[in-house]
DNA sequence: GCCTTGAATTTTGTATGCAAAAATCAGGCG
DNA sequence: CGCCTGATTTTTGCATACAAAATTCAAGGC
């Protein structure tokens, strides 16, 4: 196999993300400034998951640019990482798309999910410590907080701290790098959608169930309790989304034309 | 919340990925002419994990624009890309680098990818047909094969086939992708690594378990296999490693430059 | 009147240019 | 002799320019 004329590491200082001399003390970027495709994918997808830019929106460069002051360059540096998250579809000569999954692929999202939620209760349950479990038991009272008062955003936020936390205590960074890149996709659906009163309250007690078996550090019952959250979680979806609806259905705006594929 | 200036999806033809009229035949794209950024991507892709591009390389623009005779816009695209799937490091205004993870992320990548794994067999045992259990069986004897050859690589080959085979036979494109994802960075620990003949015995022993499992619908049981399979893979991979080593260490290039970090 | 056909326009893909930041190197000072 | 300091070179970040592809629109034919 032979060498490529590029860089190979160097034998000397390794370690640290690229050499640093005597004096560093951080051998990261001491001050903010970042790059601009950063900057950029950020606020795109922050768009994405609040529904400001809707699932199927064509992204048309030029408006983006000019929506974001930046030029072409870390637009497109940006969408190419959005798409490499499976944000958004890139369709070569024809521009891009916010993804649009199917009811499908939400099925399939949760499913995964459910198995990276377990793994994260079960390695929860044998790693957290004392610290970590009084926080979440302070978060859990919170979250009854919000319950008590009907306060559905404030009951979202927190349920959301609540399964982060618990991911946290798993101690595992590549998990909790999967995690949020799988729950981006279907975070409005998990922290967003609207449940009827039964739903909400089995939620609120299986999160009691949960709290205890953290305490009690029962990892095999933190995982079954955490899968059977969520594939409640995906029944609710699926009944909010509406029988026969193609999933994240993109909002027609207003204007009464007839949806596609939509049988009734 | 103000709407963007960004063209929201139509209601019309809004199934295929992009409105299509009646002519039209297959939705996507008919001849291949592919983005010359996925076709730098992948370049990039397999020399990493090949290791001709070795853990910890410095990725240079003006170099790699030559090696790969394309201008930079296309490079740096593509390495925004690699970056997003964590396969290489950006460190702003100093470069991209090739991913060098640490024996610590190797062992947290594994127990995830047992998860990820274990989510697999459990949903294949369950969801496999016929045609798909024959094929899986047939691997499985191409595999002893190999093992009764020697034929490492071989092996290797194969025993990847029937992983993958497994995680089609679960039907989850979601699933599928993240497994792609995750395994694209241990792959060379995973499926080129040596392990030694009780290791590799054990190894094949495991597989026969499998597909007994998977052939008698044993959903609990694959999980647990495959869970087990890949905390063999991960002792033996770590064992390889050598203890004390960084892991995915650079390999350094022959001159006898004293390592860091290596009290020895 | 609707579909086809072709030019004009828009939009995307790639290359290149310029400025800022970092790395390198040379000279001077302790 | 080693370390600091400043100029030079290299490299990266971003913007822009140009070409190719797709979309749009209008005229012509069935």
């Amino acid at each position: 196999m032979q060498s490529l004329s590029v860089q190979e590491p160097s034998a000397g200082p390794a370690p640290s993300p690229l050499p640093a001399e005597p004096g560093a003390v951080a051998p990261v970027d001491p001050i903010g400034r970042r790059p601009l495709h950063e900057e950029v994918a950020e606020r795109l997808r922050d768009w994405i998951t609040e529904g400001r830019l809707p699932a199927g929106a064509r992204l048309n460069e030029r408006v983006l640019c000019q929506s974001l002051g930046v030029s072409r360059t870390p637009l497109r540096e940006a969408l190419k990482v959005l798409a490499a998250q499976r944000l958004v579809d890139l369709h070569p000569n024809r521009g891009a798309a916010v993804a649009a999954p199917s009811a499908d692929d939400v099925r399939h999202l949760f499913e995964l999910m459910a198995a990276l939620e377990g793994l994260s209760g079960e390695l929860a349950a044998l790693r957290r410590d004392e610290a970590q479990l009084r926080e979440i038991r302070a978060l859990h009272f919170e979250m009854l907080a919000a319950h008590a008062r009907d306060d559905l955003p404030g009951y979202y936020r927190v349920n959301r701290a609540i399964h982060e936390a618990i991911n946290r205590c798993a101690r595992n960074p590549m998990l909790t790098q999967t995690y949020h890149s799988v729950n981006l996709r279907i975070q409005h659906l998990r922290f967003r959608s609207n449940f009827n009163r039964a739903r909400w309250d089995a939620a609120v007690a299986e999160h009691q169930r949960m709290l205890e078996a953290l305490a009690s550090r029962d990892a095999a019952g933190l995982r079954r309790l955490l899968e059977q959250h969520l594939r409640s979680k995906l029944d609710a979806v699926l009944e909010s989304l509406g029988p026969g609806s193609p999933a994240a259905a993109p909002p027609v705006p207003a204007s009464a034309g007839a949806r596609p594929e939509q049988v009734s």
